[in-house]
DNA sequence: GGTTTGACCCTAA
DNA sequence: ATTAGGGCCAAAC
C-alpha cells in the first residue's frame, strides 16, 4: 500500500493550529524522513500531497486544511469539500484569508509554517 | 500496461 | 515579471 501517505498525514497533523503549510514543504518533510536518498533540488513528490488529502476520508483527524500551494492559495478540487469550507476552517482558527478573484489566498509571510515547531520569524 | 491527468514545485529562458 | 518545460508518484482511463 501507499506507505507515503501514512507519513504526509503525520505530516499535516503536525502543523500548528493557526499555521499553514505548503503541499511542498509536507513533501519534503514527509520525504526527508524516508526518501533521503534522492533529495533533488526540483518539485519531488508534491503532487502525493495532493493525492493524499483528496483520498483523505472526510471523518479523518488531519487537519487537511492548513495545506496550501506554494503562493498561499487554496487551490482544493474536491466533490464535497469546497475552497469556501478550507477558508472557513482556517479562520476558525485565526488565520486571516484573504480573497481575490482567483479566490482564497493565506499570506505565508505571516502563517507560513517553519517545518520545524517555531515561528517563522 | 501505456497514456493521461492531477488539492504541485523548480529551473531556465 | 511571465511562459515553457521537466520532474515526481499515484490513480483513472
Amino acid at each position: 500500500m501507499a506507505d507515503r501517505y501514512e507519513r504526509i498525514y503525520a505530516q499535516v497533523r503536525h502543523i500548528p493550529r493557526g499555521r499553514v503549510a505548503t503541499y511542498g514543504q509536507i513533501a519534503a518533510l514527509a520525504g526527508s524522513r524516508l526518501l533521503a536518498m534522492s533529495s533533488r533540488p526540483n518539485g519531488r513528490g508534491a503532487r502525493l500531497v495532493g493525492w493524499a488529502l483528496h483520498a483523505l476520508p472526510s471523518a479523518s483527524d488531519v487537519p487537511w486544511h492548513r495545506v496550501v500551494n506554494r503562493e498561499g492559495r487554496l487551490t482544493i478540487q474536491h466533490e464535497h469539500v469546497s475552497a469556501q469550507t478550507q477558508a472557513i476552517l482556517l479562520r476558525n482558527e485565526g488565520v486571516t484569508v484573504d480573497e481575490d478573484g482567483d479566490g482564497f489566498v493565506v499570506d505565508l509571510g505571516k502563517y507560513g509554517w517553519n517545518g520545524t515547531m517555531k515561528n517563522s520569524k
